[in-house]
DNA sequence: TTACCGATTCGCT
DNA sequence: GCGAATCGGTAAC
């Protein structure tokens, strides 16, 4: 999915992204990952087919979003975390009026749907369906790829599930998940697998 | 029913 | 680097 552009149609107009930066979240496999405790009214999507839109609201006032990425009935996503915007940087920097370079329009999860206008009413969305507000078309180019630990979070740290192009800007700088215990040692961002 | 904390961001020190 | 904002899921009482 790197290299991959997202499209977000609205009344307001569109904004499209070139994904520079995911995380795998791999279901009942995955301490970290929302349907790792089953089947619930909120994680459902996940557990749907593929290609669909996965928007879940985090800290009281963000809203993140995956792609769901396994066959119907096993759970699964990718957490969109970084993109480039290509087209629709009016809309964008409307939407996003604190940024203050086109790096900073969507560096993060939460900026990335803000830019996009996502939240969650785009729940479940067929990401693949042409008439879809939110749409998902394949990379031209595969980039160059980097691994590394996920970002803020806390359970199974030892997985690099987070995957970015190398040398793009957008990419959010690494932050370690859950509380720090003192002597413990802090660890930087492994810069390849 | 209550308490805790998170796949975050922003502002201030 | 640290804390606030803010709400809903989850686990414990």
């Amino acid at each position: 999915m790197l290299g991959a552009r997202i499209e977000a149609h609205s009344p307001q107009g569109t904004v499209t992204v070139r994904l520079v930066e995911v995380e795998a979240y791999c279901g009942r496999d995955d301490p970290a990952s929302h349907s790792y405790r089953g089947r619930t009214a909120r994680n459902a999507v996940m557990f749907g087919p593929a290609g669909h839109l996965y928007v879940y609201f985090v800290y009281g006032m963000h809203f993140c979003a995956n792609v769901v990425c396994q066959t119907d009935g096993v759970p699964g996503a990718v957490l969109l975390r970084a993109g480039q915007v290509i087209g629709g940087e009016d809309l964008a920097l409307l939407r996003r009026p604190g940024a203050r370079n086109a790096v900073e329009l969507a560096r993060g999860p939460a900026r990335l749907t803000t830019v996009l206008g996502i939240d969650r009413t785009h729940n479940g969305v067929d990401l693949t369906d042409p008439e879809s507000p939110i749409r998902l078309y394949h990379r031209d180019h595969e980039p160059e790829i980097r691994v590394g630990p996920r970002v803020g979070v806390a359970a199974a740290m030892d997985l690099p599930w987070r995957f970015w192009v190398d040398g793009a800007p957008e990419v959010s700088a690494y932050r370690r998940g859950g509380r720090r215990v003192s002597g413990d040692p802090l660890v930087g961002p492994a810069q390849s697998f």
